[in-house]
DNA sequence: CGGTTGATGAGACCAAGTCCCATCACTTGA
DNA sequence: TCAAGTGATGGGACTTGGTCTCATCAACCG
C-alpha cells in the first residue's frame, strides 16, 4: 500500500502498472493480485472493518432511541479506525482518488455500500423503510463532509462527525416542500 | 446496445466478450470502443441529456422557489425521457447491472454525477452549500426510489417521481435529532 | 472529377486480471 | 528426526479490455 501510494503520487495512477508497484515493494504481481482484488482496490483497504463497526455501532444504540441517533451511534463506532496515526496518508490517498475516475467509481461503491449496511442494519430493529433510506442517506452525507473536516482541522472524528450529523439532521428538517 | 443486452442477458455480463458484442451487431471492435468509452458504457448512454435536463429543470423554477421546489423540477424534467417506450428495457437492464459489481460500481458513479449535478446547479442559483447538500442528496434518494416504482407500476413518470421526493421530504423532516 | 470528411476494418500492442504449477519456509505429528 | 501437510510466494502462460495507427470506403462538395 506505501508502494503504490508514493507510486500513483510520483506518477500518477493511470502511469503506474502493478508490476511496478509489486516491484517497489519487493514482490510480483502474482502476490499482488492475492492481496488485492484489482488494481483499484489497493486504495480502499479496511472498508470490512468499518462494515463492521457501523453494525456493531447501530446495535449498540439503545433499542428505543431513533433512526438518526442509530446512525450517529455508527459514525462515532467508526471513530476508532480514523486516528491520526493510522490516517497519516488520507490527504494523500484522496488527491489520488480524485484524480482518476475508476478511483471515483470504486470510491463511489464504497459509500453506496455502507449506506446500503447503514440502511439494513436500521432495517433489521424495525425502522420503516423510508426512513431507513433516508437515515442513511443522510449519514452518508454526514460521513463524507466529517470525514473532509476531519482530513482539514484534525480533531476527534467522533466529535467532527456527531457535529456534522447534527448539522445535516438540522437542513434537512428545515427544507420546504415543493409547492 | 440490443446486442449487448442480448448476450448479457443470455450468457452473463461477465461471460461476454467485446469482441462477441461487437460481431453480433455487426461490427468490429473497433467500432465499439469509438461509440462506447469502455466495456460497461453501453448500459449507461444517455447521461449527458439527463444531466442537461437536470440542470434546465433546475433553471426553470422560479427563483423565489425553494432548493426542493428546484429539484421536484429536475425530476420531473427527466420525465420527457423516461417514457414507456424508450425504456422497454429498463428492467432487463436493471437486472444486468444488479448481477454485476463492476455496473454497480458504475452506476453508483452515474447517481453521484446526477447527485453533484444538482448540488451545483442549487449552488449557482445561490442556495447555501449544505442545503444544496441535503437537497441534492435527498433529490437522488426520490429518483432511485420514484424510478424503482415507475419501472414496476409504469405510469407517468413526473408523478412517480414527484411523490417520491414528497414522501422523502415528509420522512425527513419528521426524523428527530439524536439526543 | 479530384479532394475532403467521417465512419469503419484490421491488426499490433500494452496492461489488468486469471490460472496453474513449482518452490520454499514453517509447523505438526509419529 | 524426519515426512507430510500448510500457506505464502514466484513465475509464466493465457485471455480480454482498451489504445493506437494505418488502410479502406462511401458520401459529399466544389
Amino acid at each position: 500500500m506505501r508502494a503504490a501510494l508514493d507510486l500513483f503520487g510520483e506518477q500518477g495512477y493511470e502511469n503506474t502498472s502493478v508490476a511496478q508497484i509489486a516491484e517497489r515493494a519487493g514482490l510480483t504481481k502474482s502476490t499482488y493480485f492475492r492481496h488485492f482484488k484489482d488494481k483499484r482496490e489497493v486504495l480502499f483497504g479496511g472498508q470490512d472493518e468499518l462494515v463492521g463497526l457501523i453494525v456493531a455501532g447501530i446495535a449498540g444504540t439503545p433499542e428505543s432511541a431513533g433512526a438518526l441517533a442509530a446512525v450517529e451511534g455508527a459514525l462515532v463506532a467508526m471513530a476508532v479506525t480514523f486516528t491520526q496515526d493510522r490516517w497519516a496518508n488520507g490527504p494523500r490517498r484522496l488527491a489520488v482518488i480524485e484524480s482518476n475516475d475508476e478511483l471515483r467509481e470504486r470510491d463511489a461503491l464504497k459509500m453506496a455500500g455502507f449506506g446500503r449496511t447503514i440502511r439494513d442494519a436500521l432495517r433489521r430493529r424495525g425502522v420503516p423503510e423510508l426512513d431507513a433510506d433516508v437515515a442513511a442517506e443522510l449519514g452518508i452525507l454526514a460521513l463524507r463532509r466529517g470525514y473532509a473536516r476531519w482530513l482539514e482541522a484534525g480533531g476527534d472524528f467522533a466529535d467532527v462527525a456527531r457535529r456534522a450529523l447534527e448539522e445535516v439532521r438540522i437542513a434537512a428538517a428545515s427544507l420546504e416542500g415543493a409547492e
